[in-house]
DNA sequence: TTGTAGGCGTTATCAA
DNA sequence: TTGATAACGCCTACAA
C-alpha cells in the first residue's frame, strides 16, 4: 500500500489470509468459507479497495471494455444510438466506453488508437466523414467491429443499418402521392454512401411516380440546422420551384423548416417536408415534423448485441444486418387524409 | 506473440535489440542510436505492435485515463460541454472517456466504480438528479474531481458552474422591463440546487422590480422537451394568468414554445419566453429563443483545465468557478428594441 | 478451505 | 548506447 492504492495483499494481510484467497473471494468462488469471506469484505471496504481492472485485464487476456467511436454526438440521432449501445453492453457484463469524433478523421484515428492501447475487446464504430479504408484497415485488422449507420466500402467488418433506400423510397411516394411533382432531396454531400442510398430510393420512387429526376432537386449541404437553413433560398427562389423536400436528416429538415417560417412559408402547408431519422425534436416542432424512423436505440442494441456475440466466439466474420424503417406522419408533409404507409411495409 | 498480442519482447527478437531498448524507442528517448530506432520502428509496423498502455499503467502507476460522468447526453447543452471537455484533454496529453448515466445515480454509480477501476486519473462529473453525498464521497475520496454544473453540498469536490443566479436575474429583470407583471418560471424539480439558484434570481429581480412573488408562478416540470409542453395549459388557463415564462432551460423552453403555438399563442409576441444555456438549438426555432448563455464549452474547458492541473500538482483541495453568463436576445421575448444587458455586465 | 509460486507487458535501475 | 532484472496487482495452477 506504498503509493496510496490498496492491493489485495494488503487486503489480505488486514484481514490475516492470503492475496489468493483474495482473490477467490472478488471472483465470488464457492470455494470461500463464509466467515472468512465476511473478513475479507469487511477488510475491503475498511481499506477503501479499489479493483485494479488493469492489471487483471494484464493477467488474463480479456478486456471488459467496449469501444464506442462515433461521429457526431452534437446529433441528437447518435446519441440515442450511443444509450441503445450502452444500455445493451450492461446486460452483457462489458463497460461502453463513448467518444466522439466530431466528424473529425484524424481524431477518429486517435481515439481508436486510444482504445486499442487500453485493450478495448470491441469497437462499434459510426466512420466519420472523410474516414478512408486505408488507414482505418489496418487498426481494426485484430479486433472485432461493427460499422453502425455508415459504412466504409472494403473494411472487413460488420455493418447495422437502416434500409436507407427503402425509407427513402417510401418517404418519396408519400410525398407524390401527395400531388407534388417537384420534390427535392436536401443535404449531406455526394460522397456519402448513406446518402447515396437515401437518393437512391428517392430517385427510384420518383420513377415509380412517373415524375421527372433533376439533379438540380438534389442539393448537398452541411447536415446541421445551418445546412437546411442554408438551401431554402434555392428552394423556394422561384416561388414554386420545388414543393416538397424529402431532407437527409431531421437535423437538416428542421433547420429548413424553420428557414421556411422566416422566409413566409408555411411547412405543412406551403411546402411540405419529411425528414429522416425521427429524432425526439421531431415530435417537438412546430408543425410536427414527418421523419422516416431510424429508431436510433434498437440499431445501437443491434449493433451491440452482434459485436458482444463477435467477441464472446471468437469469430467474427462480417455480418450485414437491415432493419427496417417507418414512416412517421406528422403534419410537416401536408395530407394527413392519406392513411400511413406503415401498413403497407 | 502467443495469443495474437505482439509485445515489445517480439520487436525486439525481430529487430535484434532487447525489449528494454524498444521500450526506449517507445519514450522517444535520445539515447537510443538513430539506426537502431529506424530498425525497431520497422519491426513495430511490421508486426503490428499495439502498446499496451495496461501495462505501462500497472508498472508505472499514473494513467492517462480521464473519466466524463455526465447526468444525460440527451440534452444538447451537456454534450456541448462534453465537447469543450475533450477538447481541451487533447492538449493535455489525457484521453477522455465518455460515460451517459440517462440522470439515473445506479448507472452512475456503476460508470464511477467502473472508472475507478480502470484507473482513471481523475473524474469530471456532472452529479445525476438523486446522487447522495453519502454515495458518492467514499468513491471519490481518493481521485481529483471537478463537478461541472451541478454540485453536490458536502462533497469534497471542485466546481466549475455558471452564475445561475445572476443569470436568472438578468433574463427576469428583462422581462419586467417589458411591462410583464405575471412572469412564470418554469421547469425542474424542487430538489436541484441549481434551480434553487435560477430560482433565488428570478425572485430577486421580481423584488428588485416590485413585483410580487407568486408561489403559483413557479412551476415544477422534468426538464425535457415534453416537461415544457405539459405546462403550458396551466399557465395559459385563464388566459393572460401569466403573460411571460423564465424557464429552466432551454430544452424546456422549447417544448413550451411549441405547446404555445398549438394553443394558438404566439411567443413573443403573446407570450414571452426565455430560456436558459443557449443550445444551437434556440438559433433554430421561430421565433429563436431568447437565452441566458451558459458557454457549455466553455464550462467544460474550464473544469478539464482545472483537473489536469489538479492531476499535474497532486494538490486537489476544492475550489470554485463561476463563469458569467450572457443574455442572448431573439424574437421569443419579444420587444427587440431594448438594448441587449450584456453591456451592463 | 487456504497458501505458494509464477507470469501477463511495461518501465526503471543498474551494469556492461 | 544497449542489455539484464526486478517490480507493478492480479489470476491460476498446484500444493498443503
Amino acid at each position: 500500500m506504498r503509493d496510496g492504492r490498496v492491493t489485495i495483499i494488503d487486503v489480505g494481510l488486514k484481514a490475516g489470509v492470503s492475496k489468493s484467497t483474495v482473490s477467490l473471494v472478488l471472483a465470488g468462488s464457492p470455494l470461500v468459507a463464509d466467515s472468512t469471506r465476511a473478513r475479507v469484505s469487511k477488510a475491503m471496504s475498511e481499506l477503501g479497495y479499489v479493483y485494479n481492472r488493469g492489471a487483471a485485464t494484464l493477467r488474463g487476456g480479456k478486456a471488459d471494455v467496449l469501444g464506442m467511436v462515433i461521429n457526431d454526438l452534437s446529433n441528437p440521432f447518435f446519441v440515442e444510438l450511443a444509450i441503445g449501445i450502452e444500455q445493451t453492453c450492461q446486460n452483457g457484463a462489458f463497460v461502453p466506453f463513448l467518444a466522439n469524433c466530431s466528424e473529425n478523421p484524424s481524431r477518429q484515428l486517435q481515439v481508436i488508437r486510444s482504445m486499442l492501447e487500453h485493450g478495448a475487446a470491441g469497437l462499434v464504430i459510426s466512420p466519420s466523414v472523410g474516414s478512408t479504408v486505408a488507414e482505418l484497415k489496418p487498426l481494426l485488422a485484430d479486433i472485432p467491429t461493427v460499422q453502425v449507420m455508415r459504412r466504409l466500402p472494403g473494411l472487413r467488418a460488420s455493418l447495422v443499418s437502416p434500409e436507407n433506400r427503402e425509407g427513402a423510397r417510401k418517404a418519396t411516394r408519400r410525398l407524390a402521392q401527395l400531388g407534388h411533382t417537384r420534390i427535392a432531396f436536401v443535404g449531406g454531400t455526394a460522397s456519402m454512401i448513406v446518402r447515396e442510398e437515401r437518393v437512391a430510393g428517392y430517385v427510384q420512387a420518383l420513377e415509380e411516380s412517373g415524375l421527372k429526376v433533376d439533379p438540380k432537386l438534389i442539393m448537398e449541404s452541411p447536415i446541421t440546422y445551418s445546412g437546411g437553413r442554408q438551401a431554402v433560398p434555392r428552394l423556394v427562389r422561384p416561388r414554386g420551384w420545388a414543393t416538397a423536400a424529402l431532407c437527409f436528416n431531421d437535423v437538416v429538415a428542421i433547420g429548413l423548416m424553420n428557414a421556411l417560417v422566416e422566409a413566409g412559408l408555411r411547412p405543412g402547408a406551403d411546402f411540405a417536408v419529411i425528414g429522416f431519422d425521427d429524432i425526439i425534436e421531431a415530435q417537438h416542432t412546430t408543425p410536427g415534423l414527418t421523419s422516416v424512423a431510424v429508431h436510433g436505440r434498437d440499431v445501437g442494441a443491434r449493433a451491440a448485441q452482434m459485436l458482444m456475440q463477435q467477441i464472446a466466439s471468437g469469430d467474427w466474420t462480417a455480418q450485414t444486418v437491415l432493419l427496417p424503417t417507418t414512416l412517421v406522419v406528422r403534419e410537416s408533409c401536408g395530407g394527413k387524409s392519406i392513411e400511413s404507409e406503415d401498413s403497407e411495409t
